[in-house]
RNA sequence: GGUCUGAUUACGGGGAA
């Protein structure tokens, strides 16, 4: 069964879930029993694709089965449905382990908290860290990493601060991810010359420098309209040998757009393309929503239709990017034609999207168009903010 | 040793400037 593992794992990576049962069924005609690992690698690979039903059969069927499911199980099911932002699934099966007679472990809280952090909920998140300290559970450098994201993300970032001092303090040794989420605050705070002494620090204790290190570096200068320092960091990554990928180049076109660099802007664009590195959706989004965002409407749109072209799906971000530009240019109609669309398309609108449609009716003084659409949204579930 | 968690790039309103 061990054997199998990897291979099952490898079919549900790759997104073929039928090839991956079929695997796990010839295993077993070749008699090869499986395990409770075996079946924790199927309802990880359900839950990384959303499928939460089918892996809540897998539960059952390993009852069935005398395969009592353990607390990896739980984890696995609490971390798809976090994924998925449904942290009420989550924490309901956070109780019901209990019943089983299983104990929470620090991957548990871990999970829990890193789904609270990215809804924004930091309360929770922090709350889950002083429970898992009252039963017992010591936070380790993940419960920290999360934590210090979280604050970093939600803008809180002396909160984030404190966290990554709580970590020390508490005789934990910061690795690589840690410290890179610290570099993304300070980079946020503008604190230039920390993030770059926390770079040398890092290279002091032996950590090896990674494109995502100089990722935040070159996107937080980026955010601090330091161009010029971005370029020079782009040469020794170089240097180095990590050379910028999409993500690098993304941040740097998002840059050249805002300060209205629109020529050079697409040489990045094109010189990106001609390393050999594909544009991502995000990649696309960015020129759309600055395009679009300043009115120019056709360019925004004639970079929509490339993305398509070339296999890049748009998203909801992406359209949300479009719609806004329509409306801001006061061309509702328009906008309509993409929110319309998107539905076809099966790309569920989401509170921007929502927001900014309302936002125009109001602004041309169509109440009744506004409120029909804040019914509809709360028809379809999605939470006003 | 072989099943679970963490780091980088994209979208709205209001307020402040």
């Amino acid at each position: 069964a061990y054997t199998y593992n990897p291979l099952i794992r490898g079919f549900f990576e790759k997104g073929l879930l039928d090839e991956a049962m079929k695997l796990g069924e010839e295993m077993e005609t070749r008699g090869v029993l499986p395990m409770v690992s075996t079946y924790n690698t199927y309802l990880y690979g359900l839950c990384e694709h959303g499928k939460m039903e089918d892996a809540r059969q897998r539960l059952v069927e390993m009852t069935e089965r005398d395969l009592a499911p353990d607390i990896v199980s739980y984890n696995t099911l609490i971390y798809g449905y976090c994924r998925l932002g449904n942290l009420k699934d989550a924490v309901i099966l956070f109780h019901e382990l209990r019943c089983r007679n299983l104990v929470p472990s620090v991957v548990t809280y871990n999970i829990l908290a890193d789904g609270f952090c990215r809804l924004g909920d930091l309360e929770s998140a922090q709350q889950l860290k002083n429970e898992m300290i009252y039963r017992g559970n010591q936070p380790d450098v993940f419960t920290y990493t999360i934590l210090v994201n979280g604050a970093c993300k939600v803008g809180n970032l002396s909160l984030a601060q404190e966290f990554f001092e709580e970590m020390l303090h508490r005789g934990l040794k910061p690795d690589l991810f840690a410290y890179t989420t610290l570099m993304l605050c300070e980079m946020k705070l503008g604190n230039k010359s920390t993030a770059f002494s926390l770079q040398e620090e890092m290279v002091g204790k032996g950590f090896p420098l990674n494109l995502i290190v100089y990722n935040v570096l070159v996107d937080g200068l980026c955010k601090i309209r330091d161009l010029e320092g971005a370029c020079e960091l782009l040469q020794k990554m170089v240097c180095d040998g990590l050379p910028p990928d999409h993500v690098t180049y993304t941040s740097l076109i998002h840059a050249h757009l805002e300060v209205g660099h629109l020529r050079k802007a697409r040489e990045i664009f094109h010189e990106m393309l001609l390393k050999g590195l594909s544009p991502t959706v995000v990649t696309y989004t960015v020129l759309i929503h600055e395009h679009a965002d300043r009115g120019r409407l056709a360019l925004a749109f004639m970079y929509f239709s490339e993305m398509q072209e070339k296999g890049v799906l748009p998203n909801v971000v992406t359209y949300n990017a479009l719609i806004n530009g329509f409306c801001k240019a006061r061309r509702l109609d328009l906008a309509y034609n993409f929110f319309n669309e998107m539905e076809e398309k099966g790309i569920v609108p989401n509170r921007y999207t929502y927001t900014i449609v309302i936002d125009e009716n109001c602004n041309i003084g169509n109440w009744p168009e506004a409120l029909r659409l804040y019914r509809q949204m709360l028809e379809k579930g999605i939470e006003p903010d």
